[in-house]
Parts: C-alpha cells; sequence; structure tokens
DNA sequence: GCCAGATCGTTCGTATACGAACGATCACCG
DNA sequence: CGGTGATCGTTCGTATACGAACGATCTGGC
C-alpha cells in the first residue's frame, strides 16, 4: 500500500521539509496576523504599531534620544529616523538639542502625541485579547516565557 | 514608604502599560532574532527567508500559480510578485503561462533554483537549531502548538 | 450569448527593516 | 593637545508588507 512516488531512498533532508513545520514559518503568521488585529483597531487613528510602541516608550521616559528611542523599541538607527521623522510630521513628537551632545536628537512628545496615544492605549488591550484569543491562560504564560527567552 | 511620584488614583490602564510585557512586542523580537541568524546563515547565498519560502514550495509543488504561491507561502498578491521577480531576475525560477487561464502566471524552478535551495536546505537546519538554541525539547512542542494555535 | 461579479497580476503609495557609507562630534589615551 | 576610534543621525539601496485602483480575463446565472 502507499505507493508513494518520492525515491525511497530519500535521505536527502530536503525531501522532508515543510514550511509548515518550521518556527519561521509559525512565527511569521502568528506575528502578520497580530499585526492584522493592530492595524484594524488603530485604523482610524493612522497609527502603525511600531509609532505606537515609540509614542508609548516616550511617555515613559520623558525624552531620549532618537537612537536610544529606537534600541528600546527593537528599530535601528536607518528605521527609527523614518519612524519619528513621520511622527513629527504630524506634531505628535518634537525635537530638542542635546545640550551635551551636539549630535544627539532629543525626542519627546507633544500633548497632541499624548492625546492620541491616551485614545490608542484604550484599545491596546483589545488587540492583546484578540490576538491571545485562541490561547488559554495557561499557554500564554508559557508563550511569555519561551518567547522571552527567544528574543 | 514607596513614595512613587505616579499619580495614585492611578486607574488608566495607561499608567501600567509596558512594552516589555505585550505579545507583540515578544513575536516581534523573537521573529527578528531567527530572520537575523537566517541572514547569517545564508548571506553567501544571497537568499531571503521570503525568497527560500517561495522556492521550497515551488519544489514541492513543481509549478503553480503566483499567486497560489504567495497564498501558501503566506504573501500578498503584491509581495510576491516582486519576490518572484528577484528570484527570475536571478533564473532561480521561470514563467510559464496557464494554458487554461490566460490571466494567471506559472511559476516553476529552473536547474539553478534546485541547485540554490539544495545548497540553502543544507543550512536551514541550522537556523532552526540556533533559533530554539535558548527552547527545551518540550517546550518547541509548545510553542508549535500555541503559534499554530494564534496564526 | 451576455453581463455582473470574482479573480489574476501590476502598479502606486506608504511604512517598516537593515546594511553600508558618510560627515559631525565625542571620548579617551598618551 | 592631538589623534584615533566610537557613536550620532542621515542617506542610499534593497527587500518585504499591504491597501487600493487598474486592465484583462474568467465564471456563473439567466
Amino acid at each position: 500500500m502507499k505507493p508513494d512516488l518520492r525515491k525511497l531512498q530519500g535521505n536527502d533532508p530536503a525531501d522532508s521539509y515543510r514550511l509548515e513545520d518550521q518556527v519561521g514559518y509559525w512565527l511569521r503568521r502568528a506575528y502578520q496576523r497580530h499585526m492584522a488585529i493592530f492595524a484594524g483597531i488603530m485604523s482610524d487613528l493612522d497609527l502603525t504599531s511600531m509609532q505606537f510602541a515609540a509614542l508609548v516608550k516616550l511617555r515613559e521616559l520623558k525624552a531620549v534620544s532618537q537612537t536610544e528611542l529606537g534600541r528600546l523599541t527593537g528599530m535601528d538607527r536607518a528605521t527609527i529616523s523614518g519612524v519619528v521623522a513621520r511622527l513629527k510630521r504630524r506634531d505628535l513628537v518634537l525635537y530638542k538639542p542635546d545640550p551635551l551632545d551636539k549630535r544627539s536628537r532629543i525626542i519627546a512628545l507633544t500633548s497632541a502625541g499624548e492625546a492620541l496615544l491616551t485614545d490608542a492605549m484604550q484599545r491596546i488591550g483589545g488587540v492583546t485579547e484578540q490576538t491571545l484569543e485562541p490561547v488559554g491562560a495557561a499557554e500564554r504564560e508559557s508563550l511569555r516565557a519561551i518567547l522571552q527567552k527567544m528574543g
């Protein structure tokens, strides 16, 4: 039975490799779904998850250099540069010179930024809830523990 | 004790929100690290993980329409369009007309594509191993189960 | 046989992501 | 003090990612 058209002597690891069995694929899928949920819930605020992350960090720290803000939110210098520029264009953040370092640029929230963030903050629980909806409480804790080890 | 400068009546959910506690953040970090590992191991092949995913699916299915290839690898029409175009430019895939549907474009591996994929396939185990290195065997299975539910 | 609606792939616009090279500045060491 | 190496932010080039609008084609129903 099961004639199986694949070569019988298939010792090539390639033969049994399936995209659907790979960690990277699972991570990507889950992250992609999370992003879609975020975008859906925040759509009328016109705020991406990276912009949100930057605003959250700014609210916590009041003022940080651009590169440090990138480091804290997991974006490299080139990436945070664009994210901050777009927030600045909408007057959600402002630039201040660093008196101690002429190279550095200090970023801070504007009141418009705080207001938008307050709004977003009220919905972020829904994003988490929808993202984790298929996952039980005990599993959520496992997930946290494992992903934190991996990051 | 603990004078805590924050408002004492702080019932605002915003006050306790920390980026580092969010699922989206963990997922992003883990995925980012995985991508860096992939890029490092495959660097001399000049192959991204999305290009790899496309080649893997093509090897499995021999020939698929472009949009279907995107669906199977988790890329939308606009994204797979660029990925396939870059593979075509390097002659790793070829285009064939679909005799049953003039709108459709069938994609298939070239021998160069197969050769490159064989090479990549020999290293992919290392990518998985490094990605999951901090995670024990039992946890790997938990991770798979949870992420699959979430995707 | 024809038309309305779905689907195929493209293109545009926008937003990450990140390596590399760059000029400006800083920090430290001798 | 002077120089060397590190760091700050920018810019360029490339690769995803995805919504939206588009022309071409297909499909089902009448």
